[in-house]
RNA sequence: GCGGGUAUGGCGGAAUUGGCAGACGCGCCAGACUUAGGAUCUGGUGUCUUCGACGUGCAGGUUCAAGUCCUGUUACCCGCACCA
């Protein structure tokens, strides 16, 4: 037999695939549909890494088994080419981003292709395409159509090397996710989208889909979801509203003071009446400074200013207490003011020992001379609440009171923020938008759409925080499509996540010029049935991409509410030194090299089997050299070959229990021990010096998904016709065990033999066994059988004493 | 600080969910075939004081039986982070 021309070979099915349309997915077909989705890939100069080859093997795998299973399979790929670092080669090399994007795709494809993942291709779809794009833009129209667009001057995370603001998802732990440098806050006016008005629909829709419990977890704590109270204050000097939120109205008897968010409305409301006012503005403007980072660190040092000039009075006590401006106040959340605790908040408590502020217990159980106590205890010195221990029935208690006076009702808050939406950059989708100096902003009609993106020679974004976009007059003029008087069109651009919302959607009928998919092939495909990607994405891409499926089935627009029954998520793959890969390091391993060097069968292999499939694993060259080995015994099984329509007897057991196993581990994305179990069934037959053609026919198609190359070579060769064409194999459980089984015995828990007996041999039997054997009767000699336990299959364990 | 996760040979990792710890692969050792082997095949390979004992980060506990369950503890990783 001659060698494995890996090369040749693996070029010469890929060929065939593509000329026979193997994996076009048909919309409409009367086979159960299965549609696997994997995360687009950003197409960036540097190539693809091994890490993206594991991200797909996964569901890679899953799809070639479900069409051998029957299903019309839609597993499609494309490019999330929109972004940063597009943009940055381009102002760099001064070569335009459309050229840049063409080239990185061509070299993506190129790669993929070499893989041999069975992806649809004719349904590819590039984010900057102005047939996609315009479909982006559509569905912001119809946001802005709805009232989940709008524009705001607020304070925003503003990256001062990109040159752009960025969203809360895109800033965080205080790091530009671009060029990880540090994020200021800067007054800036920018647009949003109305995220938080889906936070509950995004928390319920959790319920009825099957995303990995991490996951769950983590998209809950992202929208953060509190229940609690707002309360209203009075400002004693002048009547006015202080209204806070807070999540224990049952310590409102121990408010000594309260504090606000530097920013604060009220500051400016009344700043003629505060006697330190300079002194607050220059706090104000330290804020301002400080960056994301700095603020973190200082957790434990609380800084503020007393406000000289407004007194609060407790709604509830009548009390007066003093106000403070301090940082750890934020103005985005709740109402940018608190009734300050010290005796059950920590952050309270820090504040008023520096201050020198009084702090009241109102719950016992704890030492307040020493740290704020925030369990649950009696309540004291709180009126009406005096005597209770039960939090929540304090809780509802304070909420009736607050009723009672009209100064307090329950409240829900959520740490989602809206979604600022906009960037001041070339390399993205245009917004819809235009500034009309009569009719205010007005949304470009949908007949205009695409907008499209002018060719321009300098993409270096202005100094003042402009696009680049700005700078090129024939764009920025233009008709109000209200009046047709002058207008100014909105020059930023969408951020990088717009155009992956939706791509899924596309995906069913990527080439509709009508609409941004039919109906038809939306009802047929969605929602998609198993999605898989990266952890780094469950707090963006899936909450923004939930949000607008959502918003689109709210408008009639998509057929189901949740677009991803399932979600999972794959490991990283690490460099050969255990860390992750990065260019700095110089540890990235190029595909392509492996392709070469040992084949792309190998390299699918290899991902697999390195370790679980959700956990990092390092890269092993000479364990991917195993993989080889068992590839290259695959292709020498011929070698061993011998006629037989059925599984030999002394094979039988082996053939169903591999093929069980194969079966259930790739549902079960335990792609290692599948890849495990077939290496010992090939053991098995190297053992046996031969493999006839039933088993042979078996072990080609289950490892096929994972090997693609070598078994349709194999299969090809030796039955005729096409393995892709064939359908998966069925096993019996029943011919699973053997007829002859190994149990252990153990006496006092320790093994002392192991035995032979048959299967279905009951206690008694396999008991009387166990003593026979001569290590078991002396180690028993003499003792008293205090307890016997039989597990069936497994073991034997005699209690004596 | 809060939330989640992980810890098993020289290495990557298995373990039917309470039932033979170390499957499978790498590496290593020995043998075979070879002019040769960084090829292939065969056998071996947790540790030790080896007819036995000890072994799943550490200390306890429950059980006939614990990597798996309970209590405490350490280290590392990930996410969020002054969220009122």
């Amino acid at each position: 037999m001659e060698k494995y021309d890996y090369l040749s070979i693996e070029k010469k099915w890929q060929k065939y695939w593509e000329e026979h349309n193997t994996f076009k997915a048909e919309t409409g077909s009367s086979k159960p549909k299965f549609y696997a989705l994997v995360e687009f890939p950003y197409p960036s100069g540097h190539g693809m890494h091994v890490g993206h080859i594991k991200a797909y093997s996964g569901l890679e795998v899953v799809s070639r088994k479900r069409r051998l299973e029957g299903y019309n399979v839609l597993f499609p790929i494309g490019f999330d080419a929109y972004g940063l670092p597009t943009e940055n080669t381009a102002v760099k090399t001064g070569v335009h981003p459309r050229i840049v994007t063409d080239n990185n795709i061509a070299k993506f494809t190129d790669q993929l292709k070499r893989v041999g993942f069975s992806f649809d291709w004719s349904r590819v779809i590039d984010t900057t395409d102005e047939n996609y794009y315009k479909w982006t833009q559509w569905i912001f129209l119809k946001m802005f159509e709805n009232g989940l667009v709008f524009r705001d001057k607020t304070l925003v995370n503003y990256c001062p090397s990109c040159k752009v603001v960025l969203s809360n998802e895109d800033s965080q732990g205080g790091k530009c996710d671009i060029c990880h440098s540090d994020i200021v806050q800067k007054t800036k006016e920018v647009w949003y989208l109305r995220i938080t008005e889906y936070a509950e629909k995004l928390l319920q829709g959790l319920d009825k889909v099957n995303y990995l419990p991490n996951i769950r977890l983590q998209q809950e704590n992202w929208i953060g979801k509190s229940t609690g109270a707002f309360v209203n204050f009075t400002v004693k000097e002048n009547g006015e509203k202080l209204r806070i939120y807070t999540t224990r109205p049952d310590t409102l008897y121990g408010v000594t003071f309260m504090v606000i968010a530097p920013e604060h409305p009220i500051i400016e409301k009344y700043r003629a009446n505060i006697a330190n006012i300079d002194a607050l503005d220059a706090y104000k403007a330290e804020c301002a400074k400080k960056s994301e980072f700095e603020r973190t660190q200082l957790v434990k040092d609380k800084t503020g200013v007393k406000i000289d000039g407004l007194t609060a009075i407790n709604p509830v006590t009548e009390k007066e207490v003093p106000i403070y401006i301090s940082d750890y106040v934020m103005m985005g959340y709740g109402t940018g003011a608190i009734m300050a605790v010290p005796a059950h908040d920590s952050r309270d408590y820090d504040f008023a020992k520096k201050f020198g502020i009084g702090i009241i217990e109102v719950i016992k159980g704890g030492d307040i001379s020493k740290e704020a106590y925030t369990g649950d205890g009696e309540m004291v010195n709180s009126g009406v609440l005096n005597g209770i221990s039960n939090k929540k029935e304090a809780i509802e208690k304070m909420l009736e009171v607050l009723a009672e006076k009209g100064c307090g009702e329950k409240g829900i808050q959520y740490k989602m923020k809206d979604w600022a939406f906009n960037r001041q950059r070339y390399w993205g989708e245009p917004i819809p938008i235009v500034h009309c100096p009569t009719c205010g902003i007005v949304a470009v009609p949908y007949e205009e759409l695409p907008l499209k993106l002018p060719p321009v020679k300098d993409f270096q974004p202005g100094t003042d925080g402009e696009s680049p976009l700005a700078k090129i007059d024939e764009f920025v003029h233009c008709k109000c499509p209200k009046c047709g008087g002058e207008a100014r069109r909105e020059t930023d651009t969408m951020p990088q996540w717009a155009g992956s919302s939706w791509y899924f959607l596309r995906y069913c009928d990527p080439s509709n010029d009508k609409e941004f998919a039919s109906q038809e092939a939306l009802k047929y495909w969605m929602p998609v049935d198993w999605y898989n990607g990266g952890m780094e994405h469950v707090t963006r891409h899936m909450i923004y991409s939930r949000f607008w499926h959502r918003f689109l089935f709210d408008k009639g627009e998509v057929p189901c509410d949740e677009p991803y029954a399932k979600r999972t998520a794959q490991g990283l793959v690490l460099g050969p030194d255990g860390e992750k890969m990065s260019k700095s390091k110089g540890n990235v391993v190029d595909p392509n090299d492996v392709v070469e060097q040992y084949g792309a069968d190998v390299l699918r292999v290899y991902v697999l089997f390195m370790g679980d499939y959700e956990q990092a694993a390092p890269w092993s060259e000479t364990s991917m050299k195993g993989c080889k080995r068992f590839l290259d015994r695959i292709w020498a099984l011929q070698d061993m070959l011998i006629d037989g329509e059925e599984y030999r007897p002394e094979m039988t057991s082996s053939m169903h229990k591999t093929i069980k196993k194969v079966t259930e581990d790739i549902e079960a994305m335990k792609f290692n021990t599948a890849v495990a179990a077939m290496m010992t069934l090939l053991n098995e037959l190297y053992s046996a010096g031969s493999v006839n053609k039933a088993e042979l026919r078996s072990l080609l198609i289950i490892l096929n998904p994972f090997a693609p190359h070598i078994t349709e070579e194999m299969y090809s060769k030796l039955y005729g016709g096409i393995l892709s064409e064939q359908q998966w194999v069925k096993y019996d459980e029943k011919l699973c065990t053997d007829s002859v089984i190994e149990v252990a015995v153990q006496v006092n828990g320790k093994i002392k033999a192991k035995i032979n007996v048959p299967a279905e041999a009951e206690q008694d039997e396999v008991l009387s066994l166990a003593k026979a054997d001569r290590a078991v009767a002396s180690a028993i000699d003499g003792k008293n059988i205090v307890k016997e336990i039989y597990v069936k299959g497994r073991l034997v364990n005699i209690v004596v004493k």
